[in-house]
Parts: structure tokens; C-alpha cells; sequence
RNA sequence: GCCGAGGUGGCGGAAUCGGCAGACGCGACGGACUUAAAAUCCGUUGCCCGCAAGGGCGUAGGGGUUCGACCCCCCUCCUCGGCACCA
């Protein structure tokens, strides 16, 4: 008798032996190519939702198909675990951030457990525990004596919620807070900030990853290149001064007829005119009132007012208006743009709007010398434009940069739509800044000795939402490094970000205390071969991981600048066709499917749904026929013995053949499958060749020798999807614990071809009828064939044949007039 | 507005190179087993006409290239993602 198919023991008993043997700890080896395989880790969030399931299951089974192919396999797990939930929580159920988290991890593990991957646990990272975060501490102090981190005031995304400031990238395209969903205010606030932007041109240049060209593109739109000339203008009445504007188009320069600022640029407060200063402030207090997704809707209509100041264009000696407006951003570029309105679109509506002279000085093909209806943008041949006239406009960009350049005017430039990464979070939660500030020697960092500054255990968590640190009087108040006088501690911690910039490289030798990893360990499995996660990660952590590891390479702490080879995005799980979330109370948590299925079903399943990089409404309605599937194999492989010598007779050679062919081509689809993380077809191959199992076992074929290597490589092809079952098969079908140590099988190619073929015979374009033939037949003998069909005689009776197309191995199409 | 991904049965999806559209699974329908149900097993299942043989239509819509188009080209519509007054 077969027993039944109880996920729930087997399961159990699996995970614990597997742990017990330590079957997926892992060291360097010489023998072995290593294959570091990291999915990235979880956010200690509290539960596990399906969407943790999908992006972890697959990525094991891809892991254990490498390991099954003689690969040394580092797949580490580790969790994300500073940050804003936990202290929240904090002050919500007044339980400290760390129990919190602390609790919070050991649910995750337990969840991570059933799911029965490849875990080395004994890697396992926390990014909130001292011996963590001292490094993050220390990597700070590195980038800070390299000039990487520097401390600057400036005009911050502050998230009202959240009470924090926080970096571009953490505020959505809506101005929104990227974790709480509030409207972003702006404050000016004395922070510290990392010179990502000393990378971007590296960070735009892909080249030498494997990375999907979504993913590039999305990093290549935020760090936003473009490439321009700076070029200095004059102001009236100050010879001193100078202001300098950025543009891409060099070659109108000529046809500025006014310069409009930021309101909020350093320079309005002195140069407007006492008439002109009431409409300015009026204008400047109005734009403050404004939310940032009202000021930059592209909808309104421009405004601004003049200041009363002039600018002088040294190209030409004109003395044109200096207007503030809301639609110049202080952020980008010099915060003042030269304006010509009849060669960008926004300032011939400015100038409409204000009566301003319109002066062409690029000329389209075939103009008139008339005004024009409405800004021409395009290239074309430069007019009115001194020395220029006649050049073409292309051609002028490049010679009035330069001819800039020679008269100490500016010059070429390349412009960023890249901030640099501000990493200052007044917040408890996260690595605290090594910085002490000392009224004697300023700035002091705090010695490496001295790391790491720890977090105080008895901070007070307030419901104003204030940072705990600053008010913590022991921590706060300190003595300098250097002269040993009165101090004060930096109260703000780092962005969590930083945490996860660089724990793959912890992962490598987590216990090691000389440093945050050892260069030996960290040479041989880094950079990671397979990086897997969301798509939601491109300009965030993503932009931040890359960064950082260009930046430890220049310190000369590594040789390799790319941390992760290949980068695959999983879809987004989605339940109700919205994202799940708890406000939402849509999460779905696996727990329940794999108590009443097993945990093998539920990986199978997350793979079945869809191509992995789809994501998908989450549904239970197909869960079973998963769990249907893992019964059949079940039940075929363990009445094998019952059945055996049941049916008499010896397999025919054409039953073998066609056995021992299918059992090769699923070998090959799957090996294909998996290697491009094809998950779905992968097992509809399995379910395909299982159902044809099921009814040749009703035949001769079962008694064939080749039987055995067909219900082998049916559970070797398993093991990496259901790792339980798998094993359960193998070791009760004789074979050697542990299937998972086992060498994926190998098809032959000679047995995956076909010796009949059958084609598909068309007359214009339309299948009329197929046949069998040899795989070795001839062209013409096909094409002879095929006419003499007597379901394709009425179509061609009577007409003209002219044509046959004969395509090897698969058809035939006879075109008739 | 710009850039990108996508749109295939009742549903999830398949079709690796321009060559059988709908693999595999869910659901539905019919049957077997059962006192009955569940489970399991067998069969049918894109739409339309037809008793059938068979025929026609069909991959968001329209046009094109080709012997042949889900696949390539042009236009339109819809969904999702990124960027967006970026000078």
C-alpha cells in the first residue's frame, strides 16, 4: 500500500534533518566554482506575506538547480532591521524598537524555515545588532576622511509623519513619502550628505552587467544627464558679481531677452529694487505657501514678477530683466535660467504672458524672418547671432561653449538631475552617526577605536515623534576626541539605506571582527554572481549598493567596483488587484497554505502562476491542482514496486524509445527552463511528462530498464522546486540521502530527436492535413508528398501550383493561384 | 508630454528563430466509483454554422510587408511602471 502524501511530516521531518546535517553551510572551496546567489533580504516588518514567499521560493529553486549542477552555492539570509516600523511601533504599544525587532526576526526565521530553502544560516546578518552596525559606523568614517561625506544646510524633503528628512529618492514622482504615503514638506536643515554624484557617469554605464535594460533606464531617467554649457552673465550696477546659468542650447544664447531665478535663490533678496520689492516678497511668501506638486504642476499657467534688477548677456552687451519664477527650481542646476523665448517652449509662454520681445536666432528651414506662432525648438541654422550667423545650430552649441570657454565666460558642462545622497534621519532607529561636534575643534569624528557608538537602551520614545537622541543627555552630551573638551554627539542616525549598501559583502564573513569583512573571504564570493528582487529597488537601494561599492574599491578596500553580475526583478504580488499592505488589510500570509497544503505546493504554485518577472493577482483557485500534481508523482513513484512484473510482457523497442525520449526532452526543457528562470513551463514540462508516466506504467514500458531512469530524473527534476518531496521520493525509492546532493541529470541529445516528424501540410497559409514522415526525409520527396494528399487534392485541383515552401521539421505550404 | 513593459479562451498562462494559436493548470460540463458526499479516475471544453463529414472566424482595433504574422513595420485605443516646468 501506498501511504498518503502528508506534506505537514515530511516536511518537518526534512527541515530538521537538513538543518541538523548542516546541508547547506558552505565554505570556499577550490574545487567547485562558487556561485553566490542573494535575493534581497526582507525588512523586519513583522509577518511574512505571499510576496516574501514569491520573491524567496524561486530564487531557492534556481539556487538549488545551480548546487545540483556541482556549483559552490553561498545563498545567505540576513534582515534589513533598522528603521521606522519598529520605532513606531514603539511609541504605539510602548515596547522598545529592538524587542520589537528582535521578536519580529524570530517569526520571520520560522517562516523562512518552512519555506525549506538552502539557507546558510550560520550567515546569517542583523543590521540593528552592535556588531553590525559598528561597521556601517566605520564605513561612514571612511567615506568622511575621503571627502565622500560631507555636512551641508540645505532645503530638505521633510516627511511630517514620519518626522524625518529624507533623501530624493525616497519621495515619489507625487511628493509623496516612499514608506508612509504623506505629502512631503520642504525644510532647511543642517544635514549630512554622500557625493553619490561623484559616480553618476559610472552609474549610468551598464556595461559590464547583466542587468535588465529597464532597470538601466530607470537609473539612467533618475540620475538624468545632460549635457550643456554653463555661461556667466553680468549684473547691472554690480560689477562684482556674476551669475551663472546652465542651458542646453549654447547656441541660443543670442536670443535672451530675460533671465528668470528661483524665488528662493540666494542673490533675489539683494538685487531687488526697493520699487519692485513688495510684488517680489508677496511672490516669494506665495510660493512657499505652495505644496511642491502644486508648484510643479505642469498644468498652471507660468507666473513670476520682475525683481527690477538686469543681467548683461557678454555675448552681446544687452541689458535684459532678471524675473523670479515659480517654475525655476533652486535645485537643479545654478537655480537661474537664461531665457529665450522663441526657442523653449515655458519661456515663450513667460513671455507672451509679460510682453517680452521674441527674437528668433535659430532659424528653421525655409523661414521667413517673421515672428514666430510658437516656440521653435528644433535645430536649425543660427541667425542674429554675431559671429555665429549661418552656423548651423548643432554645430554652434559645441562653438559657443567653446568660444565661452576663451573669453572666461563659462564653457561646456555636463549637468545632473542626481542630488547627492542625504543620509541624516532624526530618528532612534538606525546607525548613529560617528560624529561628535565640539565648540573648539568643530567637527571631530569619533575615533575607529572608538566604534561603535552605541545606541542608548533607555532612550525615551515621545509621540511628538522627536528624536529620542537629542533629548537623551547621556548620549548627547560627550567629550571631544581631540581635546578632551565639553562635546556634543551628532543626535541623528543614518538612513537605513546604508545598512543595506553593503551587507553582501558581510555575508562573506560575518563573524569577522578586524573590519567590516575579510578581503580574503569577500574576493573569493564576491561580487555576487545573481541578485534578485523588486523592481521598486532601482533608484534606491539599488543606485545606493552600486555607489557604495564604487566608492570602497577608490578606497582601496576592494578590486571591484559592480557589486551584483546579473540582476533579475521578480513581479509584485498583488491580491485584489491592489499592492498588500496592512492598512489595506489585504496581506496574505502563507502560513495557513502551507499548514493545509505543505510548503512544497505553495513554492510550486508561486512558480506556476506566471512568468516570474510578471508578479500576479494572488488566487488560491489553482493551489490545488498544484497539490494534485505532487499526489500524482507521489502515487506514481511509491506503487512502482507494487506494479512492477503486474503487466507481462517486455517493452516493445518503439515504447522504449519513445519513454527514454521523453525523459530526455524533459531534461532538456527543464535545465533550459530553469537556467533562464522559466518556473512555469518548467513544471508544465514535469506535470506533461508525469501524465504520460501515469498511463505508460499501464504498458509494457514500465517494464522497460529505462523505467527507473525516467522516475529517477522525474525526482532529480523536482528537487529543486519541491525540495521535501523530492527528498521523501528519493530516499524511499533506495537511493543515497540526500537527493539535494545529487547531480542534475544530463539528456542525450541523440535521444531528444525525433526519428518521425510530423508536418504540418498548408495551401495558402491554411492547414489542410499532416503527416508522418522520417525525420531524415528529403525536400522533394515532402514536397511530392504533400500534393498527393487526398485532403489537400480539392484545394489545388484545377489551379496553378506556384509555389511549395518546405520548412525542415515542421511544414509545408503549397501557394495556388 | 517623454521613455519603457504589456493587451492571447470563462480564468492564470503557453507558443525559444516569421511556420500547427491556446501547451500546462484552474474552472465548467458529462461519466465511473460511492447509500451519499468528499477524494480519486475517465472524457469534453476558443467562438460561430452543421446530425455529421466538414467549413468559417479568431491573439485590443485599423492598415501594411510576407507563400505564411500573437511575433516585423505604420496608425489608434487601453493597462501598468519610471521621469516630468530639469533650463
Amino acid at each position: 500500500m501506498v501511504p498518503d502524501y502528508k506534506p505537514q511530516d515530511i516536511e518537518q521531518k526534512w527541515q530538521a534533518k537538513w538543518a541538523e546535517d548542516e546541508l547547506y553551510r558552505v565554505g570556499e572551496s577550490d574545487e567547485k566554482p562558487k556561485w553566490y546567489f542573494l535575493t534581497m533580504f526582507p525588512y523586519t516588518s513583522g509577518d511574512l506575506h505571499i510576496g516574501h514567499w514569491y520573491a524567496e521560493a524561486p530564487a531557492d529553486t534556481a539556487a538549488r538547480f545551480k548546487r545540483m549542477q556541482g556549483y559552490n552555492v553561498l545563498r545567505p539570509i540576513g534582515f534589513d532591521a533598522f528603521g521606522l516600523p519598529a520605532e513606531n511601533a514603539a511609541i504605539k504599544r510602548n515596547i522598545h524598537p529592538f524587542t520589537w525587532t528582535i521578536q519580529n526576526v524570530e517569526n520571520m526565521r520560522r517562516q523562512l524555515r518552512s519555506l525549506g530553502a538552502t539557507y546558510d544560516w550560520s550567515r546569517e546578518v542583523v543590521t540593528c545588532l552592535p556588531e553590525y552596525y559598528k561597521w556601517t559606523e566605520w564605513f561612514f568614517l571612511q567615506f568622511y576622511k575621503a571627502g565622500l561625506a560631507y555636512r551641508a544646510k540645505a532645503p530638505a524633503n521633510w516627511c511630517p509623519k514620519c518626522q524625518t528628512v529624507l533623501a530624493n529618492e525616497q519621495v515619489t514622482a507625487q511628493g509623496l513619502c516612499e514608506r508612509c504615503e504623506s505629502l512631503v514638506t520642504k525644510r532647511d536643515l543642517e544635514q549630512w550628505f554622500l557625493r553619490i554624484t561623484n559616480y553618476a557617469d559610472e552609474l549610468l554605464d551598464h556595461s559590464k552587467i547583466q542587468w535588465p535594460e529597464r532597470i538601466g533606464l530607470m537609473q539612467k531617467n533618475w540620475i538624468g544627464r545632460s549635457e550643456g554649457a554653463e555661461i556667466s552673465f553680468g549684473i547691472d550696477g554690480y560689477p562684482d558679481e556674476d551669475i551663472r546659468v546652465f542651458t542646453t542650447r549654447p547656441d541660443t544664447v543670442y536670443g535672451v531677452t530675460f533671465m528668470v531665478f528661483a524665488p528662493e535663490h540666494p542673490l533675489i533678496e539683494r538685487l531687488t529694487t526697493p520699487d519692485h520689492r513688495p510684488a517680489v516678497e508677496a511672490y516669494v511668501a506665495e510660493t512657499r505657501r505652495q505644496s511642491e506638486i502644486e508648484r510643479q504642476s505642469t498644468e498652471k499657467e507660468k507666473t513670476g514678477v520682475f525683481t527690477g534688477a538686469y543681467a548683461i548677456n557678454r555675448l552681446n552687451g544687452e541689458k535684459v530683466p532678471i524675473f523670479i519664477a515659480d517654475y525655476v527650481l533652486l535645485s537643479y542646476g545654478t537655480g537661474a535660467v537664461m531665457a529665450v523665448p522663441a526657442h523653449d517652449t515655458r519661456d515663450f509662454a513667460f513671455a507672451k504672458k509679460y510682453g517680452l520681445p521674441i527674437p528668433v536666432v535659430i532659424a528653421p528651414e525655409g523661414w521667413s524672418g517673421g515672428p514666430l506662432d510658437e516656440a521653435y525648438t528644433e535645430a536649425g541654422t543660427m541667425v542674429n547671432s554675431g559671429l555665429f550667423d549661418g552656423t548651423p545650430s548643432v554645430e554652434g552649441k559645441k562653438k559657443v561653449a567653446e568660444y565661452l570657454k576663451d573669453k572666461g565666460w563659462g564653457g561646456p558642462t555636463v549637468n545632473y538631475r542626481l542630488r547627492d545622497w542625504l543620509i541624516s534621519r532624526q530618528r532612534y532607529w538606525g546607525a548613529p552617526i560617528p560624529i561628535v561636534y565640539c565648540d573648539h575643534c568643530g567637527i571631530v569624528p569619533v575615533p575607529e577605536d572608538q566604534l561603535p557608538v552605541l545606541l542608548p537602551e533607555d532612550a525615551e520614545f515621545r509621540p511628538t515623534g522627536e528624536s529620542p537622541l537629542k533629548y537623551h543627555e547621556a548620549f548627547v552630551n560627550t567629550t571631544c576626541p581631540t581635546c578632551g573638551g565639553p562635546a556634543k554627539r551628532e543626535s541623528d542616525t543614518m538612513d537605513t539605506f546604508i545598512c543595506s549598501s553593503w551587507y553582501f559583502l558581510r555575508y562573506a564573513s560575518p563573524d569577522y571582527d578586524k573590519g567590516p569583512f575579510d578581503p580574503a573571504k569577500v574576493k573569493y564570493w564576491l561580487p555576487v554572481d545573481q541578485y534578485t528582487g523588486g523592481a521598486e529597488h532601482a533608484c534606491m537601494h539599488l543606485l545606493y549598493a552600486r555607489f557604495f561599492t564604487m566608492a570602497l574599491r577608490d578606497l582601496g578596500l576592494m578590486d571591484f567596483g559592480e557589486p551584483f553580475t546579473r540582476l533579475f526583478n521578480q513581479g509584485l504580488i498583488i491580491a485584489d488587484s491592489r499592492k498588500m499592505s496592512k492598512s489595506r488589510g489585504n496581506v496574505i500570509n502563507p502560513d495557513l497554505y502551507v499548514q493545509e497544503m505543505g510548503a512544497d505546493t505553495v513554492r510550486a504554485y508561486l512558480m506556476f502562476i506566471g512568468p516570474w518577472d510578471q508578479g500576479g493577482d494572488w488566487n488560491d483557485n489553482g493551489i490545488s491542482g498544484m497539490h494534485r500534481f505532487l499526489n500524482r508523482v507521489w502515487n506514481l513513484v511509491l506503487s512502482d514496486e507494487d506494479l512492477r512484473g503486474k503487466y507481462l510482457g517486455e517493452a516493445s523497442e518503439a515504447e522504449v524509445r519513445a519513454l527514454r525520449r521523453l525523459t530526455h526532452r524533459t531534461v532538456k526543457k527543464v535545465a533550459e527552463d530553469l537556467e533562464r528562470f522559466r518556473f512555469n513551463t518548467m513544471l508544465a514540462a514535469l506535470m506533461e511528462f508525469t501524465n504520460y508516466l501515469a498511463k505508460a506504467r499501464e504498458t509494457a514500458a514500465a517494464n522497460s530498464p529505462y523505467w527507473k531512469e525516467a522516475i529517477d530524473s522525474l525526482i532529480l527534476m523536482l528537487a529543486p522546486a519541491a525540495p521535501h518531496v523530492a527528498e521523501e521520493l528519493w530516499t524511499s525509492t533506495g537511493h543515497e540521502y540526500s537527493v539535494h546532493n545529487q547531480r542534475f541529470p544530463v539528456w542525450d541529445e541523440a535521444l531528444v530527436k525525433e526519428e518521425e516528424i510530423t508536418l504540418v501540410v498548408q495551401v495558402n497559409g491554411k492547414v489542410r492535413d499532416r503527416i508522418v514522415v522520417p525525420a531524415s526525409i528529403g525536400e522533394e520527396e515532402v514536397k511530392a508528398q504533400a500534393r498527393q494528399l487526398e485532403r489537400v487534392q480539392p484545394f489545388i485541383h484545377g489551379r496553378e501550383v506556384r509555389n511549395i515552401f518546405y520548412v525542415k521539421g515542421r511544414l509545408v505550404n503549397i501557394v495556388v493561384s
